[in-house]
DNA sequence: CGCCAGGCGGGAC
DNA sequence: GTCCCGCATGGC
């Protein structure tokens, strides 16, 4: 058994894997178990401690961020009453590492589903086009590469119940198969321009490509809105319902500042708890 | 069953 | 540029 001495950072794993940002991980009992880049990792939390199972440090500390200053972080987004209850609700939540492809297309797949249906399209996705491998904890897939999703034919893509999506997930995989440094290139941009380009793909719109940018790019200051957060834009900041995706993103921006993607974590997090009357 | 979901593309204007 | 609609599927 491997230990992480989290020494007194504020982590919560079950917030940080459950909150709707990540799509494969799965609990078993007290483990979380996932697969980031080739590894299987299966991780705990008991306090401060996190323990490891399977998988190294290096990726397990990379992967969740954990030597950022999270408190600096919640510190500066902590500017009103409803976010300050949204750290108080989540904290500990972290924004992962994700890998772009896969960040990438997730989210492509994710436009107008619920979080289960979602969970389930990319497991099936996996199991269909990933490599599988295996563990001492069972057979594993890994998430499908651009290049096995490009060279299928698109009714068996279309078996993995994505509907319309499947079409934009198809030539947006073909698009990254031409062009392999497209990660590097948009890591290299500025957030506008990086945003632009992610557009360009089929399947991306503003949505999508600031939930990349934040999630596989480390663009904290981006604010991705969806239905929740214009929800709660509206119900708790007093913004018209409906207002243009970029009235609400600037807004999020100006209210939160440098980690608006933070607050929009927590914010989104805490969802159901800021508005009353859904599940 | 009907309504909704981590929206997007395309067309109208 | 903004508004509006259709969309393929499944969760609840």
């Amino acid at each position: 058994m491997n230990r992480i001495d989290l020494s007194r950072r504020p982590f919560s794993l079950d917030h940080t894997l459950s909150c709707g940002q990540v799509f494969r991980w799965e609990r078993q009992g007290a483990w979380w178990q996932g697969i980031v880049g080739n590894d299987l990792i299966r991780v705990r939390q008991e306090g401060d401690i996190l323990m490891y199972e399977s998988g190294n440090e290096e990726t397990i500390r990379s992967y969740f961020q954990l030597d950022l200053d999270l408190d600096r972080i919640l510190q500066s987004i902590d500017r009103d009453p409803v976010i300050h209850g949204a750290i108080g609700h989540c904290r500990g939540l972290r924004i992962v590492r994700q890998d772009p492809w896969e960040c990438l297309a997730s989210y492509i797949c994710a436009t107008y589903a619920n979080i289960p249906g979602i969970i389930k399209k990319i497991q099936l996705l996996c199991e269909s086009f990933g490599e599988p491998f295996d563990t001492e904890y069972g057979t594993c897939y890994r998430f499908p590469s651009a290049e096995a999703i490009a060279s299928s034919e698109l009714c068996d893509i279309r078996d993995c119940r994505l509907g319309y999506r499947s079409e934009y997930l198809c030539e947006t995989a073909r698009r990254i198969t031409d062009d392999p440094a497209w990660a590097g290139r948009i890591a290299a941009l500025s957030c506008g321009e990086a945003r632009t380009e992610l557009m360009a793909f089929r399947g991306v719109g503003p949505k999508v490509a600031d939930c990349v940018l934040l999630f596989a790019f480390a663009r904290y200051e981006v604010f991705p809105v969806d239905v929740w957060i214009s929800r709660i834009m509206h119900g708790c900041y007093g913004l018209p319902i409906p207002s243009a995706y970029q009235r609400i993103a600037a807004e999020g921006r100006a209210i939160f500042g440098d980690y608006a993607g933070y607050a929009q974590e927590y914010l989104f997090c805490d969802r159901q708890r800021l508005v009353p009357g859904r599940s």
